[in-house]
DNA sequence: TTAGGGTTAG
């Protein structure tokens, strides 16, 4: 409403001093013949244009219909217009009512040659009228970059509306060079936000970064007049962020400043392109500088949301980064940004990544309202009550999970889901509770819940793993004919079970089957053939599925390498062998340090002591330090060839200066040696030193002091022993039996042998 | 939020 009188009364004013203008004797036009005719336009009705003008512009108008030669030749529409006023009013609102550019240009040209003094702001805003004009024409695409021209040839400034209208328009055409060009020419004055905006959106999809940033940085100098604002923030990170993976040409840190310098002027990016900031880096594995740039965005009062902390705690867990994680926490709290279901979500996750699943189900009951006075109440989902159930069913707690179930079904809107059963089939099938597992498949499939293939392949693990591998197979072939088929992993869990039970024949068919059946094997498939096959001794098929594997486009990698390269040296093929480190170096594939020690113990083991010291000195000579592994090869073939001194040598050296941690089996490899050669209380010594070390003996180690101690007919030690063997739970083998059978039935000891397999039953009783 | 494989010394 004030808009409306203020604008009556601005046009009443106007009007006045136009009749005053054309009134003043020393206008020339005031003497002419249009006298008459501006009278009469004070008797007008109010038009939206002021009082009078309809019919002034209604004439005019008339007027220019008629040839050009005839309104040109009189100053009878001079005079209507009359330019002299210093309002424009009248003289734009005839212009964009004509029917042409080119006449509207013609119309310029006639009263400006008639005012030759005028006004050139005057002037401009007729002539962005005249370009109004023309960008509604159909040939505006050429007619734009014309009268561009023209305003230059005539020095004509361009207002900041024709600028704004010209780079608009340009915009929509893409014409990049056209639109910097009407840029540079407008009054550095006149470049606002606005247009700045414009030319920057253009310039950045145009993919002009360098140009687009000058402009830009020219906004944030601290004398510069136009500052940018939040369009301006927006256009920019669309652009620089609009690709998920690439930042295009521009390096990260730079966005980071230029995010920073943003803040510095009060706009920051929003929430969206603050997480995709965040992710980004933290992708790149700048997780500090994510870190750095959150909380100055923080403190400088941006509208940090909880997503973009989301964003930041998940990279935090990823790069174990856990104290900060707790800071941001608390960092949230201070700026009261509540966490949501994701942040809670994020939490429990971590918790039972870590097996610590009591810790998880704090949190759960933390945001369920929980105990403490602090406490946010967020409502768990599905994805909150699927990761508890996975985490307790990893740590063997699946009666639980299915208790949570239950709560799960109690919530309204949270029932459990395909994903929910899998953790729970997975959770009894690694127990060995396979018959358990397949109730909760049926049940799934009563209740409507779709099983998958992870449902399958959890499945099929879970009875490969317990020997039920050929119900396996029939399980797959029954749940295809019911559509539900198999994809690469079933396959791998199939034959790395048939290849576990050396049945390769059989991994071989499946793997026929799969691409028969036309699933494309991946890598996995793959590498678990070639392991199979090179365990078993079968090195010509491990080869030829090598082969077939590269053909496919995978290619081997140092480990596969390794499986090959050790299976060759099994079989003494030591030039096949080589053969394979001789296509690892042609294809770049750098040789580990297990390569080095499958070598190592090749010669160590064939007496070749020397050969083995030359390939250890290259392997150093490589960067890689011997591992207990590598001293291992090399002790345990001193053994083999009766050195055991000279192998009790090199563990000391190994202990000593080396530093290389001990571990079981190198213990148990001179144990072994050392009773065998009737040094037993060398033997027991290292026992002592295991103990010491807090290297946890195993069933290998008591077997061979226990052989040991029967040879010398050490009773007494011998039960200390057993006795210790209980405490550890370490369970006896087979071989234990036969020793400790054998030994103490000719001793008259069985009651002791009872008492020995007794303390392994109240053992698991209890466990 | 859920599923698979492989290497070296005893």
């Amino acid at each position: 409403m004030n808009t409306m009188i203020r604008f009556r009364a601005i046009s009443a004013s106007s009007q006045s001093k136009f009749l005053f203008l054309l009134l003043r004797p020393k206008n020339p036009m005031a003497n002419s013949s249009s006298l008459g005719l501006c009278t009469t336009a004070t008797s007008q009705s109010p038009s939206p244009y002021g009082y009078g003008d309809d019919s002034l512009i209604t004439e005019a108008l008339q007027l220019l219909q008629s040839s050009q030669d005839e309104w040109s030749k009189t100053d009878h529409l001079r005079c209507l217009i009359s330019l002299d006023s210093s309002s424009p009013r009248l003289a734009i609102h005839i212009t964009r009512r004509l029917s042409s550019s080119s006449l509207a240009i013609r119309l310029f040209d006639y009263l400006h040659e008639g005012s030759p003094s005028l006004d050139t702001a005057l002037l401009s805003s007729i002539f962005q009228a005249v370009l109004e004009l023309a960008s509604r024409e159909p040939d505006a695409q050429t007619k734009l970059p014309e009268l561009v021209k023209i305003s230059k040839e005539r020095n004509l400034p361009l207002t900041i509306n024709s600028a704004t209208l010209l780079i608009r328009y340009f915009r929509r055409f893409n014409m990049v060079d056209e639109s910097l060009a009407v840029f540079n020419e407008l009054d550095p004055f006149l470049r606002n936000t606005h247009v700045r905006n414009l030319l920057i959106d253009l310039l950045l999809q145009s993919g002009r970064l360098h140009d687009a940033l000058h402009v830009l940085d020219e906004m944030l100098q601290p004398e510069g007049e136009w500052k940018p604002n939040e369009i301006t923030v927006e256009i920019v990170f669309s652009s620089l962020l609009r690709r998920e993976r690439s930042w295009g040409s521009m390096g990260e840190e730079e966005i980071v400043e230029l995010a920073l310098k943003f803040g510095e002027y009060g706009v920051s990016p929003n929430s969206v392109w603050i997480t995709k900031l965040i992710t980004g880096l933290s992708r790149n594995g700048k997780t500090a500088r994510a870190w750095d740039i959150l909380n100055e965005l923080m403190n400088m009062g941006a509208a940090v949301e909880v997503a973009s902390c989301n964003a930041l705690l998940i990279a935090l867990e990823r790069h174990s980064e856990f104290k900060k994680m707790n800071a941001l926490m608390e960092k949230m709290k201070e700026m009261d940004i509540q966490p949501n279901v994701v942040t809670f979500g994020i939490l429990i996750n971590h918790s039972c990544k870590y097996r610590r699943v009591d810790e998880a189900l704090e949190v759960f009951e933390r945001m369920n309202g929980g105990k403490e006075s602090d406490a946010i109440a967020v409502q768990p989902d599905v994805i909150i009550y699927n990761t508890l159930i996975d985490g307790l069913c990893k740590v063997g707690r699946q009666e639980e999970g299915l208790g949570l179930v239950e709560r799960m079904r109690s919530q309204t809107g949270c029932a459990p889901n395909t994903v929910t059963y899998n953790c729970l089939i997975g959770g009894f099938a690694k127990a060995g509770e396979i018959d358990k597992a397949h109730e909760l498949f049926d049940k799934m499939n009563k209740e409507g819940v779709p099983p998958n293939v992870i449902t399958l392949n959890t499945l099929v693990d879970g009875m490969c793993r317990h020997g039920r591998v050929t119900a396996a197979v029939n399980f797959v072939n029954e749940m295809q004919s019911f559509g539900l088929k198999g994809n690469a992993n079933t396959y791998t869990v199939l034959i790395n079970a048939f290849c576990n039970v050396n049945n390769t024949a059989k991994a071989l068919e499946l793997f026929d089957q799969m691409l028969a059946k036309g699933c494309p094997p991946d890598a996995i498939v793959y590498y678990t053939l070639i392991s199979g096959l090179s365990r078993a001794g079968r090195l010509d098929d491990a080869s030829s599925i090598a082969s077939r594997a590269k053909e496919a486009g995978y290619g081997l990698d140092v480990v596969c390498y390794n499986t090959l390269i050790g299976g060759f040296c099994r079989q003494n093929k030591i030039d096949k062998a080589y053969e394979l480190i001789k296509e690892m170096e042609e294809l770049g594939v750098k040789p580990d340090s297990v390569t080095y020690n499958t070598l190592i113990s090749f010669f160590s083991k064939n007496g070749s002591f020397k050969t083995a010291h030359i390939i250890l000195k290259k392997m150093t000579k490589s960067g890689l330090v011997p591992t207990v592994v590598t001293y291992g090869a090399i002790i345990h073939s001193y053994c083999l060839n009766g050195k055991v001194d000279e192998a009790m040598k090199i563990f000391k050296e190994m202990c000593s200066a080396s530093k290389v941690p001990t571990n079981t089996v190198i213990y148990n490899i001179l144990i072994d040696s050392l009773c065998k050669n009737n040094d037993i209380e060398q033997a027991l010594f290292l026992m002592d030193e295991m103990r010491c070390k807090g290297v946890r003996p195993n069933v290998t180690t008591y077997n061979a002091v226990f052989k040991g101690l029967k040879e010398n007919n050490l009773l007494e030690k011998a039960f200390v022993l057993m006795d210790r063997m209980i405490e550890q739970a370490c369970c006896p083998d087979y071989i234990t039996m036969e020793i400790l059978t054998e030994w103490l039935s000719l001793v008259g000891e069985t009651d002791k042998l009872r008492d020995f397999l007794q303390g392994y039953q109240i053992q698991t009783s209890t466990a």
